[in-house]
DNA sequence: CCACAGTATCTCGCTATCGAGATACTTAGG
DNA sequence: CCTAAGTATCTCGATAGCGAGATACTGTGG
């Protein structure tokens, strides 16, 4: 009960924090000010988007760390095999994260995690055909409901925001990739 | 050694990404490609962004989260105060989330948690003099860095990605609040 | 003024991730 | 071939968040 109060509010819009993000427009310089609530408001849609995500996936018994994977080896078109190395490089993730999530979904039995032939210390992930299934599943009622989350955007808008996004994204791959060692 | 492998490349570029991101265009009606592009991208760009933050934050011995509560009770302005329950709506954050994020500030002596004196039930948190100074350090120095971690984009894109994750954001508000009981 | 629904916060157990390091195998150089 | 550096994966301990529920107080309708 208590628990759903603050659910509920942890959802719904924070007049408090578009209130910070504005105050800040009086002190700081308009670009910097900006980049900020830029910032900002990414890492909140993508709370929010996990959420919801995670709310959708959980129906096929899966969180979204799980269907990331699936996503992969789905994406990667027959045989679907990947190293857990590629997934880690695809997923963001670190080994010990990838060993995690191969475990979780072994124990599902959705895809086989069996040596490498050519490399014996090596893995090889594949996805069976059951898995193949379930993840057409997830995906796909994913793809169909994402549409809905974009819907408070035209289409051309949406494709504005991709651009804009890609660029970032490479822009922050230099970025976050320079003082790294 | 190992790990930093992992590292670097977790944090690089996957060209393994972009390539499943493609593949989709060849089964799936454009806008809804596109949708599906621009949920993981931000998804992916709020990874990369609050790896890069915690980064940044850990020279003043805070991560993003306890900076998050800094940020607002400066954002407030004079005295500082906000309660608990104010935080949780504005960090998104469960109420356990925001009383151990409190925990683990306190400890670091820098907001104080005293008892509301209008109503026994709660708290006010409120920032000393001290804490006012780190949190102008952290964020003053977040601030100073984001815009380089934005430099990829010219200061009109910044401009419309802002105004476009605003309006994403308010969509997704209604979205993800309309099915929640 | 009393019972009871509502609200504010905290506690507990669980989970997903990380960083560090261990283990097993591969490969390049002498 | 042997050795040493490199690489692939897994294990372990720590951490930050969540959901559920406990506790304490408030406010309202009879």
């Amino acid at each position: 009960m208590a628990t759903k109060y603050f659910r509920i509010f942890r959802v719904v819009s924070s007049d408090l924090t578009d209130e910070v993000l504005e105050r800040w427009s009086a002190v700081s310089p308009k670009l910097e000010e900006e980049s900020s609530q830029v910032i900002e408001r990414i890492g909140r849609i993508a709370l929010q988007m996990s959420r919801w995500q995670d709310d959708l996936f959980s129906r096929y018994g899966l969180n979204r760390g799980e269907v990331g994977v699936l996503y992969m080896l789905r994406g990667v078109g027959p045989p679907h095999r990947l190293s857990p190395t590629q997934l880690s490089k695809a997923l963001m993730l670190t080994s010990a994260g990838v060993t995690n999530r191969l475990d979780r979904l072994e124990r599902r039995g959705v895809p086989a995690r069996r040596p490498d032939p050519d490399d014996r210390r090596g893995v090889v992930v594949e996805l069976t055909e059951a898995g193949l299934q379930l993840s057409e599943q997830a995906v796909g009622a994913a793809a169909a409901a994402q549409g809905s989350l974009l819907s408070g955007l035209t289409a051309p808008e949406v494709t504005t925001l991709g651009r804009l996004l890609r660029k970032l994204q490479s822009a922050l791959v230099a970025e976050a990739t320079a003082p790294r060692r």
